[in-house]
DNA sequence: GATGAATGAGAGTTCATTCAT
DNA sequence: CATGAATGAACTCTCATTCAT
């Protein structure tokens, strides 16, 4: 490994110092956007000197990756928590609603991050995200058949992906609450022709 | 606004000039990339000086939402061609076809371009986008209903956003033809539920 | 190659730029050594921007070798010279008078220029260095015998090492003109003792 | 002066500490050269903070001083053992031969050390080198006369000079055995010549 | 119109050193 | 005595842009 070792905080003050590089981070990214986002911003807004914001991250880079994997992970945690709680909701809907407000921050500071993140760990990341999501889906009576790629790749992608661009373009003024409609019946009525289409392909290879 | 007159190349001279660094940009995009993308390397490969190509160019986004500018215009005529030649076509099948094809260049580069041109030309490009790409859908027999803002969004940009997300990630390796086809089922199964959903209100409504 | 191009002056401005960052850089070695001698120092003190340092330089290294090189350059001209003019006068102590006074700049300045040269150039330069010293005294009378690498480079070097050392100690306040001397004794005795040598293989082969 | 008072290390434990930083720094040294001989990465590889390696030691460079010191002891006594062991032997050829061989590590890593130790003790270490070599030298029958500084200045500085010159060109392919001969030749027909002119002088002051 | 030398703010990053724990 | 988190001055180098020629 060429990576560096950057020291990862054991002690209770460098956690402290961990998080506040991380909400300065944060904070800045949603005021002033990412091209006003240097280490240097970072660490005086952090409280702390840019030579400790160097010893917990190796580049900037690496800070939004941080926090792209921890926004990742909330999502993914909120979904399943969900379906726990009520395993007979919707979930398609409560896909769509939680991936609409899970995300914190605006959606410019959205996709910087999950950016950053798939730039730093690659697609392996993104086919986790892909999986847990599938999982979220599969496995319930409703839609229960074979999934091609391709299909799994639409599923999983299709909400998250217009949302973002969407949020690109405030100038439309699109209602949340008819998007979040639309959404779901966008991927309920594809579902429901997966489903037509596997029944049919049953029948006639029978 | 700073904004300077910059010329407007009436001279064939110009005219040849202005190509030459579009090109250029073009090339140095898809060979290495948004962050070697410099505006001396640009100069330098288009054969001229930083500081004719200043006089064209206001800045370097001006120069990438030029290109923006006209692969839009492209994949926007090109729609338009082919149904006015063959206008019992599937439509939604030749627009999915179209996008999926007219984007000369990697993904890449076509994402930096359209995000030049928004940044440049803010949402009103997207809306003409929007509506010339609404346009080649409806006013044909099939889907003659009215849209609600949020379902004509989605029309318009599911096919670019998943393609955009498809292209990022070529670790996964779809196929060409399946995203087609699952593109177009996707697409057409929205819009019959559209249909179904706008004849159940208009009947309820009656 | 992987270098970068860096423009070579061809505008008599830029010869003048170029020729003021060389001036500036030799007069802070001298002045304050190599610690102090850094990239916005030298442009500061050439009354140039850093940027226009870094368009004729790559890097401060590049600097120290262009300077180097040129020092190189004019004790091997001044040697030739000499010995042209004068082409009777004793070689060797042309050599030493010529290298103990034609290094401009302190001896520690002379020896980080041909460091810097080194590293950039590898053993190519010293070589060439190596033999045009040679060159200066065999081909003469007097020395008229093949040279072991060995001893070749010891005759090539001994000069410059030992008057390199000398400088660091200037609190030994040794006199130059004894130094001259014991140099030229140096030399010559050593000189006799190969040539003798010479001699009596010569004879023993026989 | 801004020194302050360092630990000097009488318990053993101590001894240790300071020997594990020394190796750490000497083994750094040879494996990645000065450039990446950072205080922190010696305290890690000694297997003790940072802070504790400033309690030993006033900075990085009195690190090196001590091992240059080290080195340069190791030397003298190597030299006075044989003579006095072998009081009868050339002393020439094993003052060179335990210069040749005596220095540990990479002809670079030497040049560093002692470098530091000048550096931080100035001359009088130099002086102290030199007079204890001159020692191993004169009171021996054989070359027994009064040396001008600058005479003695050569004999002491020749062959480390040389040599470091010789191990910084390593693409030369210098002969061990070879060089040791030359130096010998050199040293000695240099002494003759000194033994010789003292001798005129002598007769002819009489 | 064209040129290209010059600009310079500011980016990311390093590392010897300190000092509270 | 040992620790290691924190420091921050200082560094090298980039590149969009200007303007005298």
């Amino acid at each position: 490994m060429t990576e560096k070792n950057r020291r990862n905080p054991s002690q209770p003050r460098a956690q402290a110092t961990v998080e506040a590089i991380e909400q300065a981070t944060f904070q800045i990214l949603e005021a002033e956007g990412l091209a006003k986002l240097t280490t240097n911003r970072i660490a005086e807004r952090a409280g702390v000197s840019i030579g400790t914001l160097y010893q917990y991250f190796a580049d900037r880079d690496a800070i939004l990756a941080a926090l792209g994997q921890q926004q990742a992970e909330k999502i993914r945690q909120k979904i399943t928590d969900i379906l726990l709680d009520a395993p007979h909701s919707d979930s398609v809907r409560v896909i769509v609603q939680t991936v609409m407000q899970g995300l914190e921050g605006s959606p410019e500071t959205n996709s910087i991050l999950s950016d950053a993140l798939i730039r730093k760990q690659g697609q392996a990341v993104l086919t986790r995200h892909h999986l847990a999501f599938l999982d979220s889906i599969s496995g319930r009576a409703e839609y229960d058949f074979a999934l091609g790629r391709e299909s799994a790749f639409i599923l999983t992608h299709v909400v998250t992906c217009l949302l973002r661009a969407a949020n690109a373009q405030p100038g439309l003024a699109l209602s949340r609450e008819a998007l979040e409609d639309e959404l779901v019946l966008l991927m309920h009525s594809y579902l429901i022709a997966l489903d037509a289409r596997a029944k049919k392909q049953a029948s006639g290879g029978a």
